[in-house]
This record gives structure tokens, C-alpha cells and sequence, in this order.
RNA sequence: GCUCCUGUGGUGAAAUGGAUAUCACAACGGUCUUCGGAACCGUCGUUCCAGGUUCGAAUCCUGGCGGGAGCACCA
């Protein structure tokens, strides 16, 4: 439909003798202003010389004879806009959709058959998963989630920092305490937290730490049997404190529901990133500098990173050129986005621009979103100094106070989740979000249950009523049903910006009139119970899709 | 100092360059013999400052001011 009225509108300017006008076939702000509206008119004002009015007047004379009956009203408003309001039979036609494929509604087919990998929440072993991996993780889901609605197979990986002066921060400090059972993944956190002040507080800590950092890489380079009793035990240890932070993390995973279909490790990437790095710097892409090797990113305005230290081990920069040709050797792939804070813009883009002079064509595929920084009110939280509220933390309070209004714990689950998340996607990416720890997440209002509560009361009406639901034009067209006809279209623009907050917005404002529907229309025992409960029915639709684009769990009762 | 992000009612947010800037929380007042009150209806109150571009600016540009992040051997 909107093809049709650009089209139109298109053709109708070139008689006027207009050329290359720019303009918008939008939905207008203010729903009583119809389904779609023309700017066109404006914009070729001044290039025809003619008053807007006058031109808008062409245009709703083209569109009337282009629409036909499609359209129950076009008018000339505001500046100069042409509005369009379609007819009832149109939406009943979107509606029916809506109603009878639930499983295709929303979906399109802009990258069907695309293969795209998403990579988020990467939390590191032995720190503990702390808030700011629960919002990659919660957004990278969605993100995933809406890429599957444009038709592409998404694959869903996780990449840690296993090796690497933090985890060397935990092994010391469990030695220095003498636990080479570790038992809880707090317990390996709190090992960080020791060996992190310790490195910052001793200078004896500082050098052992640092052998012990080199120690490790060396003996991960090694042939299993090459090893060292010494290097052996040290590798017992590494591995019980990994696999004890792994699956702290997929505990968190199977509430959050999110399934990761890789889990990289820099262990395994950083001897194909110091090959590659090295390789680089014959190659005149990486320079030495003070027994390091960097690359100079101030020819592009960039900063200059350091990729290999001059102790010999790589750093984030050169292990991430290292995941990105690991990737490549192993998975076919046509995009590859990386979900992160913002914070690491900076690194990303030199990382970016140095992986483009190696690998332009893998640097060409791969995309960087962020995500705001979440401050504490009690300032920048940092898991160096253990002053961070973990995601387990935050998952256990939210629980608490959804468990207050629900006995039955799933649903209480289902509730803490969706208004965890709901929290997280609402706001669109990249300013900063202030959580107060102090206050509650909200469970009314703009938040997740809000949604969920829609849900479930328009779901009861439809177990309640005996009446089968039936579309029929003969329903004037209402706000809720036009706002219904919108959401395909809505999937599409998230789909662009990879922004859940463009769904998070419009199901919030799709639950407000469903509300109000629901408030102000008798539906059961009604006269035309059959087409409301339609109309019912595929508000549900929309909004089951739309929760399950955001990975909010939909109650059956709440 | 340099680079990037950011500034919208008391608070948290929304708004492909469009019409009277939209929600929620808080405050205040209403709705209940009704299909579920985690709801609905109403009142109050907002685009940091100064220029510029444009028919039209919260949005784009320039310059200020405020906040945050990054800036060579951490990730």
C-alpha cells in the first residue's frame, strides 16, 4: 500500500513538472490523522512555486483516482500533508493476517537465506557475570531475535577472556589461599577481586602476578604431554575455575532464555592472533615501538593500540583479530555483529580498521552495536574493586519482588524476567542507563508486566466467550485495529536501526488501547462479539510476537 | 589536551527533518452491582544556551556550557 501511494504521488509530481523531490509517506503521529500521510507537497513547494495547499490539492485528486476504494478519506491537512485513511476492508484484510498466520505475522524476507552471527554477552571467567554482560546478553537476544524475523538463520555466540592478566589475578589469590578445590563461582570471584587490589597494592603481588600471566600462556601453548608438574597443576586449576564460571553463566542463560550455539574462548584465538599480528607487521600493517607491537591509528584519526605486548602476550586487540579469523575458518557467515558497551567503541574501531588492511573482505561483514554504560547511583561500578552488583544479584531481588504479587513461582520468574528486560530494552541504545538500586524495577505502568497483564486479560476474554472469532468489514475501523496493522511495518524499522526499543515503544503504546479497548467496549455478549473477538485475537497475535522479538516470557496467568 | 557519546516536565524515557513534542513514575482528582484494578479517565508540568541551514529543527551545522566514556603494553 505504501509502494502504491509513492508511486502515485511520484507520478503525479513529474506532471506537475517536479523533479527529484525527497519526500515521506509516514504514519502520522496522531492516529485520528488517518494511516498514512504525504509531506510531498511541502517539500515541492518551493521547487514548483506554487503554495503548498495547492500542490497537496493535486495530489489528493491523484491519490483518490490511484486508491480507489482502498481509501475511505483523503484530505488536504495541516501545512499542506495529504492524509490517507484506508478503508475498513484493507485493514480487515491486514488483520486477517494477523489472525490466521500468527507464526508468519511480523516476519519478512529481507535476508532470508543470509547467514548472520550475533555475538553478546560475553562475560569473562573468573570475574563474576556482572549487570553490564546482563544488558549485552538481553540485547543481543533481541537483536538476534528481530534478525530472525527478517527471514536470516542467526547464530548466537559467546566470547570469553580466559586467559589474560584477570585470570591470572584469580589463580594467584587462590594459591595464595591454598583452595585448589574451588566450589562456587562467588568463590573464584572473590579470588579476582583479592588479586586484583593485591596487584594494585603490592608490588611483590604485581611481578607474580605478572610471571604467572606469561606462565599461563605458555603452557596453553604447549602439547599436553610437554608439560611441567608445575604447569600441570596450574592447568588443573585454571580449568576447574573456568568451567565453574561457565556454568554459573548458563544458569543465568536458561533464565534469561538465551542459547548460545558457540562459546569462543581467547584461549583458543590468541596463537592465530599473534600469528596474524606478526604477520602484519612484515607486511608494514603493525609497527614496533618500545619492544611492543602496535598499530598507528592516528593515519586515520584513530588512537594507536598496543596488539602484542613487549612481555610477547597479545592483547584484546590482537585475540580479537584472532576470534575474527577463527570465525572464519570454521563458520560460514554474510554479517557478523558484535554487541558491547560503548566503552569499547574505541578499541573496536582500531580493531576495525586494522583487520581491514589484513582481511578487508571479514572486516567489511562485521558491525559493531553498543550499548549504553550502566552506572550505579553510587557511581562507575568496576569489578576490580568489587563493587559491582553481579546479574545474579539484581535476577534475586527483581525475583523477590515479583514473587510478593505471584504465589506460583514460574510465573513470578516470568514476571522478574519480563520487567528485567523491559527495563533494559526500552530505551534506545547508546546514552547511559542510571540504575538505582535502592528503587524497584517497575512491575506497572511503562514496564513489562504491563505488557504481560494485556496479554493475559485479552487471552481469558477469548477463553471466556463461546462466540467463534470472525473478521468482517463491517467493524469500524478502531485505534487498536490500525495500530495492529503497523506492526509489520515496525519489525521492519527495528530491523534497520537493530533496535528492540523501536518494539519495546510500540507495545507499550499497542497495550495502552488494547487497555482502553478492553475498558470502554463490552466484547462478550456483545452485538458484533464475533469481530471484536477477532480483533481480540489478533491483538494477541501481535503482542506474543512482539514479547517473543524481545524475549520476554509471556504468562498464562499472572 | 585530543576523540567519541550525551543534555527533553520534579524523576525515567519516546519522537525516519513534519502537524498541538508523546508515555510512564511522582503529585492531585475521578472510574468499581462490568469480560481480571499490575487497569481506565482527568489535572499539573518539558526540548541546556547563542547563532545558522530549512517551507518546517528536540532532531542537521557552528560555537559555548554541563554530564559520561575512551585515549600504549587491562578486558
Amino acid at each position: 500500500m505504501e509502494e502504491k501511494i509513492r508511486n502515485a504521488v511520484e507520478q503525479a509530481l513529474s506532471q506537475m513538472g517536479a523533479k527529484d523531490i525527497s519526500f515521506a509517506v509516514e504514519w502520522p503521529a496522531d492516529m485520528t490523522h488517518g494511516d498514512f500521510a504525504v509531506n510531498a507537497a511541502l517539500a515541492a513547494s518551493k521547487q514548483l512555486g506554487k503554495p503548498p495547499h495547492e500542490i497537496a490539492e493535486v495530489l489528493q485528486t491523484a491519490l483518490i483516482n490511484a486508491l480507489g476504494e482502498d481509501a475511505s478519506r483523503i484530505e488536504v491537512a495541516g501545512p499542506g500533508f495529504v492524509n490517507i485513511t484506508l478503508s475498513a476492508y484493507v485493514l480487515s484484510n491486514i488483520l486477517n493476517d494477523a489472525v490466521s498466520a500468527p507464526e508468519l505475522w511480523g516476519k519478512n524476507d529481507a535476508q532470508a537465506g543470509k547467514r548472520v552471527m550475533i555475538e553478546y554477552s560475553c562475560p569473562n571467567p573468573f570475574k563474576e557475570m556482572h549487570i553490564g554482560h546482563l544488558l549485552s546478553t538481553v540485547i543481543g537476544e533481541s537483536v538476534a531475535r528481530i534478525t530472525e524475523y527478517s527471514g536470516a538463520h542467526v547464530l548466537r555466540d559467546s566470547y570469553g577472556g580466559d586467559v589474560g592478566p584477570h585470570v591470572a589475578k584469580a589463580l594467584w589469590a587462590l594459591r595464595e589461599k591454598n583452595i585448589t578445590e574451588p566450589a562456587t563461582s562467588r568463590e573464584i570471584g572473590e579470588a579476582y577481586t583479592h588479586g586484583a587490589n593485591a596487584y594494585e597494592e603490592s608490588e611483590k603481588a604485581k611481578q607474580e602476578i605478572d610471571v604467572l600471566n606469561v606462565e599461563l600462556y605458555k603452557a596453553l601453548d604447549k602439547v599436553s604431554g610437554d608439560h611441567t608438574d608445575e604447569e600441570r597443576m596450574l592447568l588443573e586449576l585454571w580449568r576447574k575455575g573456568r568451567d565453574l564460571a561457565l556454568e554459573s553463566f548458563r544458569e543465568i542463560y536458561r533464565t534469561l532464555d538465551t542459547n548460545f550455539d558457540y562459546y569462543f574462548f581467547e584461549s583458543e584465538v590468541t596463537a592465530t592472533g599473534v600469528t596474524v599480528v606478526k604477520d602484519g607487521l612484515a607486511k608494514g600493517v603493525f609497527e614496533e615501538s618500545e619492544g611492543a607491537v602496535i598499530y598507528s591509528g592516528e593515519k586515520k584519526g584513530l588512537h594507536t593500540l598496543v596488539f602484542i605486548t613487549s612481555r610477547g602476550t597479545p592483547t584484546y586487540e590482537a585475540k580479537d583479530i584472532g576470534l575474527a579469523f577463527y570465525k572464519e575458518e570454521r563458520i560460514e557467515t554474510d554479517a557478523i555483529i558484535i554487541e558491547t558497551g560503548s566503552e569499547q567503541t574505541g578499541h573496536f574501531k582500531v580493531f576495525l580498521s586494522a583487520l581491514s588492511e589484513i582481511a578487508p573482505l571479514v572486516a567489511a561483514k562485521m558491525s559493531h552495536i553498543s550499548h549504553g554504560l550502566l552506572t550505579l547511583t553510587t557511581g562507575k561500578m568496576s569489578s576490580r574493586k568489587g563493587n559491582v552488583i553481579t546479574a545474579r544479584e539484581l535476577l534475586t531481588e527483581v525475583l523477590e519482588r515479583a514473587t510478593e504479587r505471584n504465589s506460583d513461582p514460574v510465573v513470578a520468574q516470568q514476571v522478574a524476567v519480563g520487567a528485567l528486560k523491559y527495563m533494559i530494552l526500552r530505551s534506545a541504545p547508546g546514552g547511559s542507563i542510571v540504575f538505582d538500586p535502592e528503587k524497584s524495577l517497575a512491575l506497572e505502568g511503562d514496564s513489562g508486566p504491563y505488557l504481560q497483564y494485556a496479554l493475559v486479560r485479552a487471552r481469558t476474554i477469548l477463553e471466556k466467550s463461546e462466540v467463534t472469532p470472525e473478521l468482517s468489514d463491517a467493524l469500524a475501523p478502531s485505534a487498536l485495529a490500525r495500530l495492529i496493522t503497523r506492526f509489520p511495518g515496525v519489525v521492519t524499522k527495528a530491523q534497520e536501526l537493530s533496535g528492540p526499543h523501536i518494539i519495546a515503544t510500540y507495545l507499550i503504546q499497542l497495550a495502552s488501547e488494547w487497555n482502553s479497548f478492553y475498558a470502554n467496549e463490552r466484547i462478550i455478549g456483545s452485538e458484533d462479539e464475533a469481530v471484536k473477538l477477532a480483533l481480540v485475537q489478533s491483538f494477541i497475535h501481535t503482542m506474543q510476537n512482539g514479547l517473543w522479538l524481545l524475549g520476554i516470557p509471556a504468562p498464562e496467568r499472572m
